[in-house]
DNA sequence: ATGAAAGCGCTAACAG
DNA sequence: CTGTTAGCGCTTTCAT
C-alpha cells in the first residue's frame, strides 16, 4: 500500500502529505512551523492534505534534523511537596497548546542526582530548562552555563544562571518572624524538616531576626533530615514542648509541619493562639481552613510556574527578547486566626 | 577541530566513539544497548572511548532509526490532586535508572483533552503509556488500542485496553458506607466534588448500600462540579446540615472533602464522631493525624504507580512476558476515631 | 516563494 | 561476535 517503508507502520510522513498536495516536502514543513511565508495557495492545498491524512509530524525527526527538541526540561527536588505540585500546574497550563511537552525530572533533594539530571536533559537537547534552585554543583552549574538552550531558576531571588522568577525567601522568613514578635510572643520557636540548603538558609534568616531582638534560644529550634509531613510536624511540635515548654509561637517551615504542629496543639489542648501561636510557610489551600486559621507568609508558587514557563517560551521563540531576565515576585504575610 | 560538523555543537557522536575505539559504530551501539552480545575485549575498549569522550547517546536519533522513543507517557486528569502525587511518585520512582523518561500529560478531567493527549503522545512513538481511567472517547479507546506499544491502564479494576492495575473502587465506597452503617450510624450523608465519571460511579455505590438497607435520602447527597479542595469540603458540610439536619455520618469523597468536613464540624462545634461521623477516602497522610483522626477507606496509590511502571518496563524488555496483566491491589477500610 | 540535495546520529537487516 | 549498507523523517543550506 505504502509506496517503500520498511516494515511499514504506515504513517503519514511530510513526503506523503507532500506529495498529495502536489509540493514539495519543505514546503510542507514550513507551513507547519512558519505558515507567514508560504502562498496561500500552497498552504490551503497543504492544510488540506494533512487533515486528508491525519498527518502528525514526528518529533524524533525533527529535534535530529534541527539539533533541538520541543521537549521542556523541569527539574524538581519532590514530586510529593504541594509546592512543588503547584509549581508544576503554572507550568503546564502555560505549555498547554504549545508546541512543547514538559518532562519532569525528580532529583529528590540531592544534588548529585540533579546533576545527573541535568546531564540526561541536556543530551536530550530541550528547547529550555527550569530548575528549582540555585544549589547546583559546580559541575552541575558548569552543565547550565554551557547549555545551549534558555534557562530558569525558579524559587528564590540571587545569582541565577540566565534568568529567574522567584522570591526572597530570607526576607519572607524573617516577616513571619517578625509578625510572631509584632503580635507580642517573646519566646519563638522554629521547626523544620528536610534540610536542604534552601531549608538551612531559612533557618538562618529567622535566627538573624530572633537574635536581633534577643530572642533567640537555640533550645527552640527544632529540625530533622526526614521529609516533611504532617506527621512529623507533630513530632517535633511535641519535641519542642519537651525541650522548651515555655515556647509561645513557632514558625513552621512549610504547611504540613504546621497543620501537624496546629494538630498536636488539639491533642494536648493547648490554645492556639492563647498559649500558642502558629506561623505557616507557603499558604496552601488548607492552611486558611484548618480551625484555628493559620496565619502564613504565602508564596506565589503558581505564579512563579506560569511565568517562568512564559518568559521561557518568549525566549526560546526570540533568543534575547527577554528584557526582564530576573523577576521577583514578591510574597505577603497573611494574619489569620493562629497568631 | 571536529571531523566534519556543519556548525559543530562538536559532541561526540556514535561515530567518534567508535573510532577512538577502533571498532564499527554498530558495535559501540550494542555495547551500549546490550552488553551481553558483545566481546569482553571489544566492551571495555568502547566503554573506555565513551568515558574519555563523555559521550551520551543522542535520544532523538535513536528514536528515529528505531521507531520507538525511550518516553513512557503517564496521563493523569489532575497535577494538584495528592491521589495522582502518590501514583507519580510511584512511577518515577520506578523509572529511576532506567533508560526512560516519563513525560505527564494533564488531561485536567477532560476526556476530549485525553483524546488530544493520547494523539500526541503517540506521535512521538513512546515506549509505553499509563493512563489513569478506562473513561476515554471512543476515539481515544480506539487510538490505545491500535496503539503499538504496552499500555497499562490505572486506578479501577475493569474493561482494560491491554493491561491493569488497580483497585475495586465500587467495593471500596462500599465498605466505607458498610463500616459506617456497621458503628450505628443510620442516617449517612454522602460529599463530593469534580464529579468525573469515576465521581459518579463512586456516589452510585454508596447509593447502593444506603438503599439497600433502606437508609437512603437523596437530600444528604451532595455534590458540585467544582474542583476538590479542603475550602468546598467545609462547604459541602454546611449545606448538608442545612438540608438535612439531622445527618449523623458523612462519607467523603476524598480527603480534601473529610479535613474541610472536620474543620466544619469543630467550627460548629460539632462532636465528632459523637454527633457526626466523618469517613474519609484515600487515606492520605494527613488524614491520620487529624483530630480526631480521621478513618479512611485507604487505596494504595503509591503501589499502582510503581506496579504499572513495573508491569510495563516487563512488556517493553519482553513484549508478551508479562502474564498477570490485570492486576487488583485492594483497598482497607481503616477506623480510627471520627466514626 | 519554492525546491533539490545533503545530511542529523542512530539502528535494522543482512552478511560474514 | 562484528561489520556494511541503507535508511528513519525531518530540516538546513543553497539555488532558483
Amino acid at each position: 500500500m505504502a509506496r517503500k517503508s520498511r516494515a511499514g507502520s504506515n504513517r503519514p510522513t511530510l513526503a506523503d502529505v507532500a506529495s498529495a498536495a502536489g509540493v514539495s516536502a519543505i514546503t510542507v514543513s514550513r507551513t507547519i512551523r512558519s505558515p507567514g511565508i508560504v502562498s496561500e495557495k500552497a498552504r490551503r492545498k497543504v492544510q488540506e492534505a494533512i487533515a486528508r491524512l491525519g498527518y502528525t509530524p514526528d518529533p524524533a525527526a525533527s529535534a535530529l534534523a534541527s539539533r533541538s527538541s520541543s521537549t521542556i526540561g523541569l527539574l524538581v527536588p519532590s514530586l510529593t511537596n504541594n509546592v512543588f505540585s503547584d509549581v508544576l500546574r503554572g507550568v503546564y497550563d502555560g505549555a498547554q497548546g504549545t508546541r512543547f511537552f514538559v518532562q519532569i525530572g525528580n532529583y529528590r533533594y540531592s544534588a548529585l542526582e540533579e546533576e545527573g539530571l541535568i546531564r540526561t536533559f541536556l543530551s536530550q537537547r530541550p528547547a529550555g530548562l527550569i530548575v528549582s534552585s540555585m544549589d547546583q554543583t559546580p559541575e552541575g552549574r558548569r552543565l547550565l552555563q554551557a547549555a545551549p538552550c534558555p534557562i530558569v531558576q525558579i524559587m528564590e531571588t540571587g545569582d541565577a544562571i540566565d534568568m529567574s522568577v522567584g522570591f526572597d525567601q530570607l526576607a519572607a522568613v524573617r516577616a513571619g518572624a517578625r509578625h510572631l514578635r509584632d503580635r507580642g510572643y517573646r519566646r519563638p520557636g522554629f521547626i523544620s524538616a528536610r534540610m536542604d540548603p534552601r531549608a538551612q538558609r531559612r533557618l538562618g534568616a529567622f535566627r538573624d531576626v530572633t537574635a536581633a531582638c534577643g530572642q533567640l534560644d537555640e533550645a527552640r529550634i527544632l529540625t530533622t533530615p526526614q521529609p516533611s509531613s504532617v506527621g512529623i510536624g507533630g513530632h517535633l511540635l511535641e519535641q519542642l514542648l519537651a525541650r522548651a515548654p515555655d515556647t509561645d509561637a513557632v514558625m513552621c517551615n512549610n504547611d504540613d509541619l504546621a497543620v501537624g504542629a496546629l494538630m498536636e496543639a488539639a491533642r494536648r489542648h493547648i490554645k492556639v493562639p492563647d498559649q500558642l501561636a502558629i506561623c505557616s510557610y507557603n499558604d496552601i489551600e488548607m492552611a486558611r481552613h484548618m480551625v484555628p486559621a493559620l496565619s502564613a507568609v504565602a508564596t506565589p508558587r503558581r505564579e512563579i510556574g506560569s511565568r517562568a514557563i512564559a518568559m521561557l517560551l518568549d525566549e526560546i521563540g526570540a533568543p534575547g527578547s527577554v528584557t526582564e531576565r530576573h523577576v521577583d515576585l514578591g510574597f505577603e504575610m497573611i494574619a489569620r486566626e493562629s497568631t
